[in-house]
DNA sequence: CTGAAAGCGCTTACAG
DNA sequence: CTGAAAGCGCTTACAG
């Protein structure tokens, strides 16, 4: 590969003219200039990204940790880091910590150690505090996303409180009294939130959470068939609807729902968050909370980029709006 | 941050050693190593990943570059290439091309500036043969995947022909002779292989390709929708099973049979590629070809190490099976 | 068993 | 308007 000291000897001049030709950063009298460009293109240069993050102590790359990108919300928020990265000439290290907080540590790390300009984190369910007191004593620019902490950080996620209770008024208009939550595990944030949202909606309706009409802690379908299953097939504690927090908790739901040949919303009303994709296309069409998932990762870049722009400035959390799509499941 | 002369100077060393104790690349004296590791937690320091890449031409990372990062199948295959990289110690760099191929050639740009290990590059469905050929004339390992040439290169696929085959096998087992297919945009070297396979399947069952039966050309669910609608409304050319090549098509045709209140699988049969998630849950159910996402990006990967391990090692080809899901849709 | 020193490819004050 | 030179933080032959 050619370095520009192969430029700068093929066009007559030092490395610094060299340097400022490319970065525009002085002026250089147009005919040098010319003869630059020419041996840059004669010898096929290209800068050296790490030579140049190296001296600048600048990589004009961040870094993004997501705790299951096999999850399609997740996907969608890479997308919109991503996105919004690209658009801003900054290139994106992905990282995924499935869930686990010693890989996420891991990520984190050698993120660290490949000198980001700042960091992205959708932390697992299990991470502690001791991550983000290790991001912050490198004083590295930091975004939550998604699922956020009582903590003084930047951070973004969704109105999940408001999102909970629009659709509970939603159920108690149509009447709805016993809804089953199945709110799956309460160490991840933003699962806590619709839980603690639900019990707030419920409250405010005059309504009080009906004993073993939650269900909680399970996170994958198979448990929550089962779960599910069991408070629906005992008409004590068959709830007239069901409001799933996730997509895979919606997944085991239903299926319990369809094992005990309840229709849907004839015998039991049907509601998620996040949910199934193209659902008006299939029965039973189901009611569901849409995150602006891809919003949230382009929110998040903004707010990396205030930070690192402004050190100092006051941190911010930002609640972006769902979406409801009301559909026949709750009808 | 702390440096490595900071660590050397604190434990009274150089910084050669610091360097050997570190990376454990030569024997060092147990009281002096002892030192070394006190001095390194006592500064706290961690390495520079940026600074030992410049100095030993490598970075431990490798780019990636996918078309179109909001599709699901392709939010699986980064999911797989993150988690082979994470595997293997690599760093992954991630863009997205957005199906454009200028903003292709600029992702390609920017990781070769950042000096990546190697390339996986799933094609802009315009993509030239230029990129490829920019790609070796760096002699930068490359892996296509999914989206494949007829070059000598690394890549990875789906064996898109006898899944084809089988499907059409299945169909006509059922007696269908007149199936549509919606093939969508014959650029896409995955989709083309469908297209060739379908009719290559129809030939050796006898049945060669009914005018007016294939759907090709569009990229839109608003598109296909119109086209497959005008197709399935006249009686003429009205099909007696539809085949989707992809799940923006299949939500398209979907809507179409729907629109033209025609039963599934009463009136007309149904089945796709890719598709849509826990399609047991839900009508109608949808036969559906199950590519291996994840497993397409985990090979890439196995792939590109082998390049850059073996540089002049013969090129290959892998064709990954995709798993069929019958459903009743074609039933 | 260990160290002095060159060098990876840039940027950027400093000087003229 | 331009250049000489230091320095970013490492690794690694070379020498002892």
């Amino acid at each position: 590969m050619a370095t520009i000291v192969d430029v700068a000897a093929l066009a007559g001049v030092s490395t610094s003219t060299v340097s400022h030709v490319i970065n525009e950063t002085r002026h250089v009298e147009p005919g040098t200039r010319a003869r630059v460009l020419a041996a840059v293109q004669s010898v096929g240069y290209r800068r050296d990204a790490l030579a140049r993050s190296l001296r600048r102590s600048r990589t004009d790359s961040i870094g993004l940790v997501v705790s299951d990108a096999g999850e399609p919300a997740f996907a969608d928020m890479v997308h919109g880091v991503e996105e919004a990265a690209a658009q801003l000439g900054l290139s994106l290290l992905l990282a995924n910590s499935a869930e686990d907080p010693a890989r996420e540590r891991i990520a984190v790390e050698t993120l660290l150690d490949r000198r980001v300009d700042g960091l992205i984190v959708a932390r697992a369910a299990g991470s502690g505090p001791d991550l983000l007191t290790r991001i912050r004593e490198e004083s590295k620019p930091l975004v939550l996303l998604d699922r956020l902490a009582d903590l003084d950080v930047d951070q973004v996620g969704v109105d999940n409180a408001a999102a909970v209770a629009e659709l509970v008024a939603h159920l108690t208009g149509k009447g709805h009294e016993r809804i089953l939550l199945v709110a799956g595990d309460l160490r991840v944030p933003s699962l806590r939130e619709r839980f603690e949202g639900f019990r707030a909606a419920l409250k405010s309706q005059g309504l009080g959470t009906p004993p073993g009409i939650m269900c909680e802690g399970t996170s994958t379908a198979a448990a929550t068939l089962e779960s599910v299953g069991s408070i629906i097939r005992n008409p004590e504690t068959r709830p007239t609807a069901i409001l799933a927090c996730s997509t895979v908790l919606a997944a085991g739901a239903l299926k319990a729902v369809q094992d005990a040949n309840l229709p849907i919303p004839g015998a039991i009303a049907f509601a998620t968050f996040d949910g199934f994709t193209y659902s008006d296309l299939f029965e039973p069409q189901i009611t569901t909370v849409r995150q602006p998932a891809f919003e949230l990762g382009e929110t998040a870049v903004e707010l990396l980029m205030n930070r690192i722009n402004e050190p100092n400035s006051r941190t911010q959390t930002r609640r972006l709006n769902s979406t409801i799509e009301f559909r026949r499941s709750t009808d």
